[in-house]
RNA sequence: CGGGGAGUAGCUCAGCUUGGCUAGAGCACCUGCUUUGGGAGCAGGGGGUCGCAGGUUCGAAUCCUGUCUCCCCGACCA
């Protein structure tokens, strides 16, 4: 590839809407613009990243047995209905009418259309294992895009369905997508953790996230030391905190007047104590029904949605409407407490921290009043029908796991792999015969990747201040030809030799041909991020040499002309070696 | 959806408070000359319905109203 005529779209400045390196970079050097919030176009350079991202993830789902096909985007909005899904996925399910009147999703992922593929094509337990996958643009109407690609609207992602006839097999076929998973990121040069992650709307038995450990991310991953336990903070359990002495003879609760105290900090103020003495008490409604459930916290403690999930058998609680907290409490909203409110509601849910307390402060379910003198099991029961003490917090500093201290980190998210069971065969009736011809339901597991992501990973781990550090997999050529000196024959004619011997020798390389003064095309060059850069100027021409440079390392070498393709050769095997798996 | 900020050339931004000459700069682009190893210099040039729609005014980028878009923060702490 000539760069003369080639759209390379390098800029020197950053439209101020780019925060994060790695978008910034893939602006600057011409990887991407946008087109509205949260979608982009790719330009010549980006596409070739996102196109060798593909062929790495093409290659070890083939190799892991794994076929190819390509499902719609825009999907019947009934199948999503059919499994409950147009309502579990929220807002952030696109869809539209058509003309016909009929309403279609935009496919933010396909276990449904896959199930139906799966539910048709397989028939007997003879056809078993089966897994299908895809590599499609997906569509999420975030309710917020940021970071570039990595929260957008429109992204690419592989998605994976296995189809297994029971629970061994689905076993087999999750390892193997996870093994296949490891080799995609490891062939990708990019650095990952391996998380156990929460099911969330997908439903099913268990999951693990593959993350790029790297402080732009969103998630937050929870570790301990000796790296024996890695979750995401969502999953992530933490031991019960030791019970508090009981206090003996505690005295009575006291009422103390706490005006305009909605926020925590405030009502402690009022009555000189900290967080961790307070117990939080929020209120959720949940399932078809809207049942009220009642949290309570510690003061200092973070409520884990996903935990609630899973407490409640999959159903997502929410936040209950300020009309029905009032109604409730008989009180504004920031003064609900647990005395006198349990038995109002369908259920309890205590916090292991807050059954550990002897004695706190709470909402008196009385405007502008706070309570004093609280003891869990004297004034609030902490055990009972509806009444369960359970891990509903988020892990934070301090806490442990099995006596070990629990880290942090953030991270970004590049894979998720799930064991999804009969979640969506059974709802979309995927049966297949077994040995003894009887219908079975079959067992299904998905397996996403985020290629967009795997991208702007790559760029937020590697990258200096002259621009990306591309691992040689992805990079968008693995080497650049190109003059110092343009407008010298002898310069040109050397460079095009060796531009032509590379491409003869089955190099990915770009010649930057392009008539522009050196220092243009070397910060181009480095900006780009392209791993290996041979350059053929005037001066140490005359000494019959040129110039390799290793985009990662400070210093170049010289070589003689001649030298010039073997020596790129075995760089550029050097650099592959290094992202060979086995 | 709540709070904050911003929309003026392809990009980054000035001008707006206090309305008034032909709406500006840098980068990018085009032409010419000079230059040619780390984002060159000089000269000339093209490019703008000042987000959109109303309104006030002799006169609006500037003031008022509405609206759209974009960005940041938040959207579970009762």
């Amino acid at each position: 590839m000539r760069f003369d005529k080639y759209v390379l779209g390098t800029v020197k400045e950053v439209p101020n809407d780019a925060e994060i390196p790695s978008h910034q970079l893939m602006i600057r050097a011409g990887m991407i613009r946008k087109v509205a919030s949260g979608t982009y176009s790719y330009l010549p350079l980006g596409i070739r990243v996102i196109h060798k991202i593909i062929n790495i993830v093409r290659e070890e789902m083939d190799v892991a047995g794994a076929q190819e096909v390509l499902l719609p985007i825009v999907q019947p909005m009934e199948l999503w209905q059919t499994t409950g899904r147009d309502q579990d996925y929220g807002q952030t399910l696109g869809h539209f009418t058509d003309r016909h009147g009929r309403e279609n999703v935009l496919s933010p992922t396909a276990e449904e259309v896959m199930t139906v593929v799966g539910a048709n094509e397989i028939s007997s337990y003879k056809q078993l294992p089966v897994n299908l996958y895809q590599i499609n643009t997906k569509y999420r109407d975030e309710f917020r895009p940021r970071f570039g690609v990595l929260r957008s609207r429109e992204f690419i992602m592989k998605d994976a369905y296995s189809f297994d006839a029971n629970e061994v097999m689905l076993e087999k076929s999750y390892r193997t997508m996870y093994d296949a998973y490891c080799r995609v990121f490891e062939r990708c040069g990019v650095e990952y953790v391996i998380v156990e992650a929460e099911a969330g709307e997908m439903g099913g038995s268990g999951s693990h996230q593959f993350t790029v450990p790297c402080e732009t991310g969103e998630d937050i991953i929870v570790y301990t030391a000796d790296h024996s336990y890695a979750a995401n903070i969502e999953k992530a359990a933490v031991d019960p905190l030791p019970k508090a002495e009981p206090i003996t003879d505690p005295a009575a609760i006291i009422d103390m007047h706490t005006p305009d105290a909605g926020p925590i900090e405030q009502a402690c103020a009022y009555m000189k104590t900290t967080p961790s003495e307070m117990i939080k008490c929020m209120i959720y409604v949940y399932g078809p029904e809207n049942k009220t459930l009642v949290c309570l916290l510690r003061g200092d403690h973070e409520l884990n949605p996903e935990k609630l999930t899973q407490l409640l058998g999959g159903v997502a609680p929410e936040l209950a409407e300020e009309e029905l907290v009032v109604k409730l409490t008989n009180a504004a909203i920031g003064y609900a407490g647990p005395v006198g409110l349990l038995d109002k509601v369908d259920r309890v849910f205590i916090d292991h921290g807050v059954a550990a307390m002897a004695i706190g402060y709470a909402g008196a379910n009385k405007t502008d009043y706070h309570i004093g003198n609280v003891v869990p099991g004297r004034d609030f029961p902490v055990s009972g029908d509806n009444i369960l003490v359970a891990d509903i917090r988020n892990a934070q500093e301090g806490d442990t796991l099995d006596g070990k201290e629990l880290l942090f980190k953030r991270g970004i998210e590049v894979g998720q792999v799930f064991k999804l069971g009969d979640k969506y065969s059974k709802k979309l009736n995927a049966e297949f015969l077994d040995e003894n011809g009887k219908r079975q339901t079959l067992l299904m597991g998905c397996y996403g990747i985020g290629i967009n992501r795997i991208m702007a990973s790559a760029i937020e781990l590697n990258y200096d201040d002259n621009g990306i550090v591309w691992p040689i997999s992805i990079a968008p050529f693995e080497v650049l030809v190109t003059t110092a000196n343009p407008n010298d024959e002898q310069v040109s004619a050397a460079a095009e030799k060796i531009y032509n011997e590379l491409l003869e020798n089955d190099i990915d390389v770009a010649y930057d041909d392009r008539n522009q003064r050196a220092g243009v095309k070397f910060k181009d060059a480095d900006l780009v991020g392209i791993p290996i850069r041979v350059t053929v100027g005037k001066k140490t021409l005359e000494n019959g040499q040129v110039e390799i440079k290793v985009r990662r390392e400070s210093e170049s070498i010289s070589v003689a002309v001649d030298d010039a393709v073997n020596t790129v050769f075995d760089k550029v095997t050097e650099l592959w070696q290094e992202l060979i798996v086995e």
